[in-house]
DNA sequence: ATGGTTGCGCTGCAA
């Protein structure tokens, strides 16, 4: 089973982009975030027409996820259900080809002084208890997508000057340790460990980023151990973010010895 | 690089 996350800034803007990927890579699971499309208003029709199914919650302008599947996905949830704001545009979580896969745009916080950044240290607890709740550490599952936090100095291109950005903030790395403890192998390291350099988002707004390594790894697929053990590689598809209009983000594929 | 770019949807906001 072949599985890919890919922050799309824009599934509109960037469909062309993601239908010929898909065509070329033949994903069995690819997640979607940052969407940026109300539910009316989403192009489900060209993902049906190249052989898989797609699933989607949204708004206007900002946030929404999706999960394009071969097969039909079952038992699709959105957002939480723990009695507080479901927030339903930023996680997906349905059961394919018989593996439940959690897919997560994590609110990015804005500045570590500000309620949103309060907000997105209180989502990931949430997830965690999401976890606990509806699913076992001994069983396979996927949790993927956007996760606006980079785990290890490793992963950002200047751990010093970035420790107050709110993607590498002690308390948001802290907070997403707590979800990863419950059970998750970050599956990209588990095949690139030390690797440095490694990244799969570049701003748009510093030139030549890519090419100056100003990058980040924000996006993850983490999988429980007996899954983690199936994984036979990991890689991140730089030659995507080089593309002509390119998403600020690429994707991040991972593969798996199971039918 | 306390600058810069992109997308949404119409004016400035989010990232």
């Amino acid at each position: 089973m072949k599985v890919a996350t890919f922050n799309v800034n824009s599934i509109r803007s960037r469909l062309e982009l993601v239908l010929q990927w898909m065509q070329r890579e033949s994903p069995d699971v690819l997640c979607f975030q940052e969407t940026k499309v109300q539910d009316a208003d989403f192009p489900a029709a060209p993902f049906e027409e190249i052989g898989y199914h797609i699933v989607f919650r949204g708004q206007k302008a900002y946030a929404g996820v999706a999960i394009a599947s071969r097969e039909e996905p079952q038992e699709v949830v959105f957002g939480f259900d723990d009695g507080g704001e479901p927030d339903e545009a930023r996680l997906i979580r349905a059961v394919i080809g018989g593996i439940p896969v959690v897919n997560t745009y994590v609110p990015q916080g804005r500045s570590p002084d500000s309620p949103h950044f309060q907000y997105k240290l209180e989502w990931l607890a949430r997830l965690r208890a999401l976890f606990e709740r509806h699913y076992s550490p001994q069983d396979p599952l996927l949790w993927m997508g956007d996760f606006n936090v980079a785990p290890e100095p490793i992963d950002v291109h200047d751990p010093k000057r970035l420790k107050d950005h709110v993607d590498f903030h002690p308390e948001a790395r802290a907070a997403l340790e707590r979800v990863r403890e419950w059970g998750f192998v970050d599956v990209f390291r588990l095949h690139h460990p030390q690797e440095a350099e490694q990244y799969t988002f570049w701003d748009y707004r510093v030139r030549n980023a890519l090419e100056r390594k100003i990058g980040w790894r924000v996006d993850h697929i983490w999988a429980t151990e007996p899954l983690a053990r199936q994984c036979t590689g990991a890689w991140i598809d730089v030659e995507a973010r080089r593309a002509e209009r390119p998403s600020d983000h690429t994707f991040l594929v991972a593969e798996f010895a199971v039918d």
